[in-house]
DNA sequence: GGCGGAACGTTAGCCGGTAAATGATTAGCC
DNA sequence: GGCTAATCATTTACCGGCTAACGTTCCGCC
């Protein structure tokens, strides 16, 4: 049966629906705003460097920086010093939508968390940060 | 900041790479247990049936069915009384996966979950209930 | 009985994600 | 100084996921 993995794996996919929708109201696609706030803490940053942020592979990056660099959200420029090295800068158009997307991420979590309580929503915290321990103990 | 949405994404990556390889040593793809675990139930059920019981949209389980059938896991066959509809089928290779990878499957989250004492797990299963619920309210 | 709409599966095209192979550049050691 | 090894990004080729468009087949109604 695995209970908890069906729960989570439902929530997930709920979650990614909702996330998806909300972020294409700015243009967005799934994941893009990660990036974004990848850069929006740490403009110039390479794409190992936030593939490692974000949990995620690095051609996985590139493959998104490629496609927000078409749609005009960074642009790419080589290192001077270390050609080897590739850093990823925000247009005016990527540091724009920092407040509309915070505030709707912001918004989203409200939302999905309203109905529980502080105590309710404190413990399902330390739980699930127990579970992503053990996962990654395990990895 | 978000730190709901930002625990259970982090978590869902760690998870999805601990299934991953857990299936992969039965020489299954993420994901394909569960439409394997849809025929246990119920073999000879359609794409569109499956794809309701694992939320997800009927292309997907189609190009999953192409590649388990070319894999020998299951075979397609149209319903003799209406032509519209297609059913999948169980191949002894797809019936014989079924104990060892639900055993896997069994094994995965009790490790994953090992960490949390019988009280905290329930009341995970709880308060991520009532997120899942939120969200497809939101749906 | 024929015709239009409904119910299915399939295809095409896109996105995020991965692993593995490729290519370029730097760093380090002899 | 030159050769080798390490470090990056990129490309390629998959897989699961989605939406939208397409083609069949059935059903109901006139």
């Amino acid at each position: 049966m695995a209970e908890f993995l069906d729960l989570h794996s439902k929530t997930t996919k709920a979650l990614r629906a909702l996330a998806e929708t909300a972020m294409r109201r700015h243009g967005l696609h799934q994941g893009q705003d990660h990036l974004l706030a990848a850069l929006w803490e740490r403009d110039g940053s390479t794409p190992g460097e936030i593939a490692a942020a974000l949990h995620v592979t690095t051609p996985t990056v590139v493959k998104m920086a490629t496609r927000m660099s078409a749609t005009g959200l960074l642009v790419r420029r080589r290192d001077e010093h270390d050609s080897r090295l590739v850093r990823l800068w925000l247009t005016d158009a990527g540091r724009a939508l920092r407040e509309p997307v915070e505030a709707e991420r912001r918004g989203l979590e409200d939302k999905i968390t309203a109905g529980l309580t502080e105590t309710e929503l404190r413990q399902l915290m330390t739980a699930l940060g127990k579970v992503y321990e053990s996962a990654r103990e395990l990895l």
